[in-house]
DNA sequence: TAGATTGTTAATCGATTAACAATC
DNA sequence: TAGATTGTTAATCGATTAACAATC
């Protein structure tokens, strides 16, 4: 029927692929083999050439690749060629500091709207978006056809609101908190799980510092 | 030599393994088997046994695992049973909300300094840390034992300030920025890339998107 | 045309799952 | 003891790498 399916290894290199194809163009690299860029990114040129072959052939023998082109298909691929209307709930340090990143703006993502349940925060201005109670979440995502919701809310608050979202029709899930949702299979999740990444650092250290020591090998004295 | 490598993979499963495991533990569970887990987790219970016996045998045969024994051997192999010293570097939105997230400390991350090269910003106290220039980033590693740095700062400053803070002893690094850092061996990176992230959420809806439409398969008209 | 480099098939490697003997 | 469930080996599956014919 459609194409084979694509590996979520794939998927996970393309934004990386689109960032190095992004700062080339920066710098006005107009080609670049798959060998160069394998060079650049420490992978193998074989596993550039088959992750971009799983979305038709953007290259051409003997020459390589064309930034810009290769640049704007990834783009396409990754679905930024389209508009996404966005709430962030939450408005605490992170949803803020997430409300006011307005880098992303240039990629598509369009922040409509900011809430939260405490009255201190209702009312505030975020990068000139009012910040608004979370009673009129289901109102305002059906007025403003919101696409995505980002989940910057207390762990404890975040499945109950997951399912109202997914009945008010949200289609993405931003997920901050600490929490694996469930959710309806037309909802998609994308998790930003800071504190498991933080002990995934942790971890890299502690097995440095292992292979560092003389390494008491010996169980019990 | 040391036991055979823990693959990546694995690595990247263990904080899962560790949240769900403080789930139980905070619901009074005490024992746990690995067909159990896997049905809460969604994974294969071969899996969990795979994964746990990379590290060691935590398990009885005919009672499956106990909870808190469970919970704090990974622990243990994340390294969270040490103390490490943080500073942040960037005062931003971003660096300020992680500043004011203080659930890292329960987990023995110590945020010790706040930095930034905006004026404005220095002298700002965060959750009684004060945040001082950049200027003095070399002599307060040192004199605080500083082990992580977290960059939250430009994209264009993060290459050059991952050098010296390896220079300056740091030995690991919660990279913030969107970018791939060029450390000595000695010193470890984990990445949050935010854009990247969403990147990934914007193709999973583009995706559904696609699956939904009749689908124009026709080139061109 | 000759040289370069892709697209793609085949070979290898690694990770996941299944199966089951060991054992609590 | 019988039943349950681990630890671990073997089988399968999938992803990465190598190789090379196609072709610009």
């Amino acid at each position: 029927m459609n194409k084979k399916e694509i590996s979520k290894a794939v998927i996970n290199r393309l934004p990386r692929y689109y960032r190095y194809l992004g700062d080339l163009l920066e710098k006005d690299v107009v080609r670049i083999s798959s060998k160069e860029l394998s060079e650049k990114m420490k992978v193998t040129a074989s596993q550039i050439r088959q992750d971009l072959n799983n979305f038709g052939g953007f290259g051409q023998q003997g020459y390589g690749y064309n930034v810009e082109y290769l640049y704007s298909e990834i783009s396409k691929i990754l679905g930024l060629d389209k508009k996404y209307n966005i709430i962030i709930i939450g408005a605490g340090n992170l949803g803020q500091a997430l409300a006011n990143y307005s880098d992303f703006e240039r990629r598509g993502f369009f922040v409509k709207g900011i809430f939260d349940v405490n009255p201190r925060l209702i009312g505030l201005s975020i990068r000139g978006i009012e910040v608004r109670s979370t009673d009129e979440l289901e109102q305002f995502i059906k007025e403003n056809s919101i696409d995505i919701a980002t989940l910057t809310v207390p762990k404890t608050k975040a499945p109950a609101l997951a399912s109202d979202l997914a009945r008010w029709g949200i289609k993405g899930i931003w997920n901050f908190t600490p929490t694996d949702l469930q959710v309806p299979k037309d909802v998609t999740v994308e998790n930003v799980h800071l504190a498991e990444s933080l002990m995934k650092l942790s971890y890299k250290l502690a097995e440095k510092n292992e292979l560092d020591q003389p390494e008491n090998n010996s169980e019990e004295e």
